[in-house]
DNA sequence: GCCTGTGAAGCTATTCACAGCT
DNA sequence: AGCTGTGAATAGCTTCACAGGC
């Protein structure tokens, strides 16, 4: 199995070789993927590895095929449904992020207790009540929730993802998640993200006036 | 200097301790902090190698004084001033996740080019026109900017922030940004990050279900 | 010549394991 | 007994460097 990674870096290769695709692209290397994806020639090619095509040393890879073995690697056979919980601020955005964007991963459904939202459309995916989750999960065999609640909500919206069948978690509450073995928990803490960029920013400040 | 992932845990480690300190707890040893945190005992001490600050082993870490050697080493001496470009959505639900949360670290501007939102208060945050930037930036002598606008405009703006000053960018926008040397660039992409927990979901999906 | 694919080397991060302390 | 701090070992990731191909 690939790396996580590798599997992000994948990911982004393939946006990447869709821009391209877009602008008529038909073939590119390693270096030009490594320029636009920001890291080394040589990672390009040990990440396309595992996805089992190879391009050509004349021609480097077509864009079109690669695409293809990326997604063969990537995505799942058929069309994966993912619920979003959490309608704040955070869960719209996200909601806006992704309307159309990936049509192999699809949010069907959003969920919120706010009797405001439920039952509303919201940036085109549909607002549910909490108590329609475990519902809506097996209904569409959902693997993957993301997770815009509120830090004090967050854990017991995970577990009940988790008891509903729910196997992949995007965090982005801030607070570390607890999830039995065999669930994959990513997260995504933004104030963590910002102080880490804060303090590299001052260290390389302070680097650059020493000389 | 400390690695990146030692300091993105070490701010975990504070907020942790912030939460601890609100519940009134004195002392914490390395292995309660570490289930906190999702890492091991030794990862804890490993990382506060760093801050100086030693425990005691009959009490542990006094909860008080590490969440001051932490920031004694993540913080700058005097607060920071950040700014935060293209008020969309996603850029409102960062100015409301932020606001008042780090006081060390103050988003005092955001900036967008629609006149509809320009010199209007967006989140208790003045909402500025793109021409102010500079001046903007110079003023607060600011040193990191979050980008959120959209992904064409991405590589402009950080363009402009580095000419003004700006040497650490929070990046949300679905793209990779060059940057010169000197300048720090986190990249959060959300879509890279929601199909990686998607192919890990279904990696764990059929694990569990070979035996 | 300049590309790809990849074994081997190098580097970074994490964990082990234990001395030292109370 | 049970903790911390840390040298040493391990695991994981990235880059080097070169064989092989056109």
């Amino acid at each position: 199995m690939a790396s996580q990674r590798t599997v992000g870096r994948l990911s982004l290769y393939r946006q990447l070789l869709l821009d391209q695709q877009a602008a008529k692209k038909g073939n590119i290397y390693s270096h030009q993927l490594a320029v636009m994806a920001g890291v080394t020639p040589a990672q390009v090619r040990r990440d396309l590895m595992v996805v089992g095509y190879s391009g050509s040393p004349t021609k480097g890879y077509d864009v079109r095929e690669l695409i293809r073995g990326i997604a063969k690697f990537l995505d799942a056979p058929e069309p994966e449904a993912v619920v979003l919980v959490g309608v704040g601020n955070l869960g719209r955005a996200i909601l806006a992020y992704y309307a159309g964007r990936r049509p192999n991963l699809k949010i069907v459904a959003a969920f919120d207790n706010d009797p405001q939202k439920v039952d509303r459309l919201v940036l085109g995916c549909r607002c549910c009540s909490m108590s329609q989750l475990d519902e809506v999960i097996q209904q569409h065999q959902v693997k993957t929730g993301i997770i815009t609640v509120p830090v004090g909500e967050a854990q017991a919206v995970a577990d009940q993802l988790v008891r509903a069948g729910v196997c992949g978690v995007l965090n982005f509450a801030p607070v570390p998640l607890w999830a039995p073995e065999g669930v994959f928990v990513e997260h995504i803490d933004m104030a963590v993200a910002l102080e880490k960029v804060a303090y590299f920013a001052r260290q390389r400040k302070q680097e650059t006036v020493k000389p």
